[in-house]
DNA sequence: GTTCCTCTGTTCAATAGTGAACACACCGCA
DNA sequence: TGCGGTGTGTTCACTATTGAACAGAGGAAC
């Protein structure tokens, strides 16, 4: 996934596994390595001064946690915790520093990471404004179902409230909607993802967009130019 | 504001001014230069497939728009227009790009700036997520009172509804109810703030976390380590 | 099999926010 | 001064969401 420069990384990846749930990074913790998922999910929440933590970005087996503080500052803003049990190894920042500084390809990819992670909570910013519980709730499942490879979600109403900043009632009328719809089945912190195009439908088009791109950070083009000109939404 | 790197760029920097509400970049629209505003505000928006546009962050004269593209991809994500009108200078992409391969100050500086910006992002997530439209409201009028200089703004309901993701008439609702506490005044486009420190406790806690981050990264710190591990937010 | 803890379902009452429509008042401009 | 466009106030009916509390069911552990 990186360059070259990754054999001088290799020796010092150390695996590390953590239960559903861990923290590994509490809002303003200080980052002493950073964590690159290989099966597992990370997720990021803002904390607010209520004590309630809402999700602002996942992270898989794309990406990574601790970037910035290889690139700049070594605060984490976000709590940082497991969102789905699985394999992920972890690097002193230090070494992924001295490959920042010194290797332009380190740098494209780790900005380039930055700026589609930024439009991830982007567009959570307009998906938490305009959209309703349930279609966030169908957009969350889809996230985790594409990661889960067809496991069960092990997921209580009330953690998904806390994910979506909603109310588990909220939660629980959307569930019982979805699963009157046949998208999903569910039980006592399990749930099923039985139809995944009527997930999709059922979701609004925020799940799409990131996931765009998100295949586009991963794919990315040959052109000098970065990305293309496709307009998304309505001009005025 | 930037390294000494800064002469070789000052001779192409191209004052432009825009009116209030002129859109500098569609969501999906291809950079040629990066603007730093002067004296007005930036707003960065998503934009929906309804065709409306929420409001994920604003740049005023401490950043820049268009970093991003300097670092990486020259596609913007987000519509972009002028929020308050004033002066602006823009800069051709290629000039930054340049800085930022070559320069390691210049690096931090577009790194950090980033990271401020990304985390104003996420608290809006849970903003929006959290807090009602009157706190967001309060809050959205302090960012833009920081930078109006005491002059009126110039403000639509219907306005601050698109920005905010909320409906006019709760817009509204939380205008008459602010007037009627004495924090503001307004008639037909124009909102005086009559008290600051008022709006400042009727506000959610988001103006402040994001002010603090915003001074931070004006005055950076001098050690090693750069931010510092204060922690925010109960634990549980 | 029984126990106990956790998770879900449901009750209630209440508030916040929506969406559209229309009346009316303000203000700039002719 | 009068006109017209734009912005605000308000109507109505409605839906979504909240918050707290408790009953009851599921399932793991003993």
């Amino acid at each position: 996934m990186e360059a070259a420069s990754r054999k001088r990384i290799d020796a010092y990846l150390e695996p590390i596994r953590l239960e559903l749930g861990a923290v590994v990074c509490e809002a303003g913790g200080l980052l002493k390595h950073a964590y690159f998922p290989q099966g597992n999910v990370l997720s990021l929440l803002t904390v607010l001064e209520s004590g309630s933590a809402i999700e602002t970005a996942n992270i898989g087996r794309e990406g990574a946690f601790g970037l910035f503080a290889a690139m700049y500052s070594r605060v984490s803003f976000n709590r940082c915790l497991v969102q789905l049990e699985g394999a992920m190894v972890r690097c002193p920042i230090e070494l992924l520093q001295a490959e920042f500084k010194n290797s332009e390809q380190v740098r494209d990819l780790f900005v380039s990471y930055s700026e589609t992670q930024l439009s991830q909570v982007q567009q959570t910013v307009a998906c938490n404004a305009m959209h309703t519980t349930e279609e966030r709730m169908c957009r969350w499942l889809l996230m985790m179902h594409d990661r889960a490879e067809g496991e069960a979600l092990q997921y209580t109403h009330e953690f998904l409230s806390h994910m979506l900043g909603a109310n588990r009632k909220s939660v629980t009328l959307a569930a019982q909607s979805m699963q009157a719809a046949g998208l999903i089945s569910y039980r006592r912190g399990r749930i099923q993802v039985l139809d995944r195009p009527g997930l999709e439908k059922a979701a609004c088009e925020c799940y799409a967009v990131v996931k765009e791109r998100f295949d586009a950070f991963l794919t990315p083009p040959s052109t000098a130019v970065q990305g293309n000109t496709k307009r998304r939404g309505k001009v005025r």
